[in-house]
DNA sequence: TTCTAACCGAGACGGTACGTCCCGTCTTCGC
DNA sequence: GCGAAGACGGGACGTACCGTCTCGGTTAGAA
């Protein structure tokens, strides 16, 4: 078979309750301070943990805050498979806006921000978030076109984008709110190109 | 802008000469490092002036930045009026993407994400930027409604959004190319979309 | 004249306050505080002042309490001449015993410790005390000799090793304290040698 | 030392190799590094032993050095008796120069600064050094004193001062050599002086 | 022409956070 | 149940910049 021993790695073993405790930390920091306010220093403090270990784990904020983000939104926005793709984008790109207006969006704008400085953290930070997210909504798109429900040679990379670029555009420039209005503007759009 | 009425101050006035020499150096220093390594010491250095010069007139290094991308942009896009909605797109969608492919990407990405941390300078920085282009796009979106090239309750505030979302989404990740073909994607949509 | 224009160094001139509220503070906190617990940290704390300014004016520790003692020693111990050598070696061994009994003694002998460790110090440590301090007691030793009451091929130098090596050595070792009755021994030793 | 009735440890039984190979190692480490690089961690490496291990044995890096001294000085210097005092403190002081100057002396330096630092190291350096030393030289000048060699009413720990003290002061202030020239001169002048 | 106020460069100031190093302790394994 | 390996909490290190201040010297309009 496949089943490699798997070679226990000498010494004492990484603490989960350390790794824990830093998350919460942070997460209980970002309730009343803005992101850029983080500090190594003081997130090793507020977590009772020593910096050594923060560098341990992690080799920035970013990368720190983004698992934060990552624990808390796993379960937040589902892949709905309701047989319209109507129905599919207007409760996936709700899901996604709602969840940017209450809280989330602050701390994405920041993310997305520090992956434009630093290329080791950009790549994790689209693998993470960005890339499982435009491919649920690819799977999503895809659905629909079986279905019949856009263009036979309908451009998927080019409908997400249509999707998703509004939706950063105005997370990151404020012009405009993330509301219901836009989301069923956004679906119709897609949908009526299809 | 519309100073009228200059008490003539008493005292030496502020060298115009000095805040030329900073713009200058830190478009030199920006054709080798990147945004993030710039420093207001380093700046100052480069510049051969004082830091509390640099402070007199910036606030911090994405106003002096944002001054050094004002300057050398001023005549980089135009708003073409060519009577046709189709090919104005065409020429100012590709214009953007050219010049943000051709090293104004980079910085002006910076710029974006500093707008993130630092709300003051967002708000400069959209006036100066975001609003004045897609002011345009939309004048341009305008007389082509006018012309009836789109349609009569057409969301042009939408349609720019759709625009520029892309635009910045695809700048930002990094996973597509604002190259020809999604000029013409992108222009082909909003028409038909019309 | 050799009166050279002194030029005056571009910047802001260095703070004679910050450097004695260092001094202040080291003396204080050496007074509760062993030298091996002192900290630059602490000690920028303890006087108000950034750890870079320290780091301006004194390479290490060391350093500082090096200047410390300096300065509160200048006007400790001075060259007695009375005419008669083994007076004024009772006077000068006294003084020096006396001196390094009274609470110098634990510092200097940490000062002395460190310069085993960092040949830079040691050099100035040497300079601005050890050197200094033989000068005088071989100068006494001299004006004794002149008058004939040491021999006439009588080594100085070793005679001020066979004075300050079993000072040193009974401060550095604490086997035997360094009283009355040890300064004179050791004055008549070297009149008695002469 | 003297352990006798070995109880037969349950378990894995500590590792007398460990402690030689600690010893071996430091060793090695002090031909090519000054005392002050060393570190427990990096003692630790490289002598292949677990940090723990090195904390069971010794309490600080001091301590590890001076079983390393100890361990090869057992045989340097042994104390003479040729029935001549002056032959005796030749060759005893010319002996205890000569290791200093061949390369023990800068450890002993170190440790003699160490000393300066932490009582409980001090107590157990002058014990096993120091003193032992001391009363050994005692032990020969006694001898002397006993053949009419010395005056009656000799200070023989004034005269060890006087001997020990100046080897210290050049050893640790590096102003004189520690030549035969000096070995002569400090036995002369005991000699003279008894 | 002199005065004087605001400018200029330079750079030191009090700070803060950085990322690293080592400490001495602990935890988990394999021997 | 010892011992290596090494992660842990902790804390000081020396550095880099921050944004402010204090200098001596320059510059140009007002007196």
């Amino acid at each position: 078979m496949d089943r490699h021993q798997v070679k226990p790695a000498p010494g004492r073993p990484r603490s989960q309750q350390a790794m824990e405790a830093v998350l919460t930390a942070v997460h209980r920091l970002l309730q009343t301070t803005a992101y850029k306010e983080l500090t190594m220093e003081g997130i090793a403090k507020a977590a009772g943990v020593g910096k050594p270990t923060l560098y341990r784990w992690w080799p920035n904020i970013a990368s720190i805050v983004m698992d934060v983000m990552k624990q808390q939104a796993h379960h937040d926005i589902g892949a709905p498979d309701t047989g319209s793709l109507e129905s599919d984008l207007l409760l996936y790109i709700g899901d996604t806006c709602r969840s940017l207006t209450q809280g989330a969006g602050a701390i994405m704008r920041s993310l997305m921000a520090e992956a434009q400085f630093d290329d080791g953290f950009a790549q994790i930070f689209r693998e993470s978030f960005i890339s499982s997210r435009r491919a649920t909504l690819i799977a999503l798109l895809q659905r629909g076109a079986a279905r019949g429900e856009l263009q036979k040679d309908a451009d998927l990379e080019l409908l997400a984008d249509l999707c998703y670029g509004p939706i950063w555009y105005r997370l990151l420039n404020g012009h405009a709110s993330l509301d219901e209005a836009f989301v069923q503007a956004i679906t119709a759009h897609i949908i009526m190109r299809g």
